[in-house]
DNA sequence: AATGAATGAGCTTTCATTCAT
DNA sequence: AATGAATGAAAGCTCATTCAT
């Protein structure tokens, strides 16, 4: 395995500071000095500046979250299987040590106003999990996959501001359980 | 009715911003420009400064939206019903004419690590909706209130952020529906 | 005599430094440190911030020159005496101590690519400065006073480019010669 | 006739940038970008940097216009005529289709605080036009030759600074006419 | 209570240059 | 000879806040 590029490198710091504070409420000097980059390295990699940056890393870590999402439904015996697993791992991916992260999503759909182009990252990472929701939904014998995989989606992103407003994973573990007895029933 | 004083006029004009840009997306000069007011006004009425600002936006915001619940709920003859007009309501209230506004909460979460006091407005807000929605549950004769009224916080939180994406109301109304068929089921 | 405003002060600084450096051979910085300011202090007076503060300085510097050309011509007996001593005033006004300094038309007409607006500064400029020729050469008897006064015109600032290769005021004491010579004839 | 070599075409595209925005207008990697060229390729072939670039893009200009100025006296059978010719040459070669260029020395002599050594660049090549027009003017008979040169390169400065106000070849016309009413006279 | 000026830290971005390959 | 990456200083500008009046 090679050793992650500076880019590589960028993203990931660049991921985890947005999630935290936001767009706006991250400097690039924050950013590079997290990554234990120097000030003048990252218009090389990302000419199109804070933005670019914020749309790789935004891509980057939806593509984490869909193939954690297809880990969850890898083994799932029906749709609610799945949907409480995948929660499970949200929460798992989402509870850091000391802090909650808030989805990439969320902080891109705040800093549309002044980034135009951030709405459309902000869509297409949506749109990506959603699409991979369906799939297992109709893959798993759901009548309606669209629809089943739209409301799995707006439960996993209500609970996420709640467990980010809470600071703890507990809402999630309160929304796996409203889906076992849901499955239950 | 009197005039609406100086401080108001700042509160309600910073609440429409933050919620459309951020709490770090928007800098006081722009509230003041908006507001009409000059630059040196602002520490008169919030000596706290922004956040102080920002902490009175949101709790009035807020407050406004509990209300538009009571009076969702008002007339409704189940939780369900009342349900559907409060997604109704949170929809006509949000989306406006060329733009649909995040959720002040949302939007104070983001700021938290600027401002760690902003979190608990956030916490503040978000538990006077609930058991807002919880009294109503109890009221209308549900099992489990604290539970029907988180299920339904969930639900609106993460179908303002859909809204949000697609720049529409139309993930609201989606969900009313859904709402409605499980009315009926 | 009230002492002279930030303002001023700025306008002042700020118009010797680009007629030295050039526009985009000068930062806000090195201006604001000249001047003695703090770094802060630009943008409430010059909102347009660089490009407004240059409009300023170089009206300013072209009224300076306007009134300057003024005198020479008040005690003239004919043209050619007026244009005789406006060429010595303008080496007066433009040879310093130990440096040449550049017209400000032509400072600011290399800066247009990055700011087109500077042009109108420079053409308004040098529109002030023919008509104000052209004024006293219809008042000396002139034949055709717009002829004179571009020929005038022409011949300093071409005379300007000289003493600024040079670093001396000599090209200006050569044109005056000239002149007088012409006189005579 | 070979093709232009690569330290030929870095020193065309060079001096066209200069003559447009000024030496501290255009940034290396725009001259670079325009020339078509990769990022690390200018310190080979000029290990003096942007400062050498100037100098080889200036006397590059220099010679070129100094040879328009041989043809423009060839055939001339005074220097009257050879004066005019050189005028409208000027103006052919410095109007181009959208814009007009600025004289090189101009823009070498706003950037000498910057690299004092520029100004024996615009020096050179001020010395070199003004010993080539007192050459034709020997050869044409004029009584003082380095008095008619310096004439006429004034006359030529002074009018390509207003031609660059006004955006277009005008006063090289009015110029042209007026060398000739002098000469029929 | 009200206000225009002032303030310096911070912002995103561009700069000319150097270096390893 | 050639080149993409790296580099940190500096660019113009905005920030939330304080102050004198």
């Amino acid at each position: 395995m090679p050793p992650i590029s500076t880019r590589d490198h960028l993203i990931r710091t660049a991921a985890t500071l947005f999630r935290q504070k936001g767009y706006s409420g991250v400097g690039l000097a924050e950013i590079l000095a997290v990554a234990g980059l120097p000030k003048g390295s990252l218009y090389h990699h990302f000419p199109g500046g804070k933005r670019e940056l914020a749309e790789a890393a935004t891509l980057w870590v939806g593509k984490m979250i869909e193939k954690m999402v297809d880990r969850a439904f890898e083994d799932a015996t029906d749709f609610q299987e799945g949907a409480i697993r995948t929660c499970q791992s949200v929460e798992r991916l989402t509870v850091q040590e000391d802090q909650v992260l808030a989805c990439p999503v969320m902080s891109m759909l705040q800093a549309v106003s002044q980034e135009p182009e951030l709405r459309d990252v902000a869509r297409t990472v949506l749109a990506d999990w959603k699409s991979c929701l369906a799939g297992h939904a109709a893959r798993l014998g759901m009548d309606d996959p669209d629809l089943e995989a739209e409301q799995l989606l707006v439960l996993l992103q209500g609970t996420w501001i709640l467990a980010l407003a809470e600071q703890s994973g507990a809402p999630f573990e309160r929304l796996a359980e409203r889906l076992s007895h849901h499955r239950q029933a």
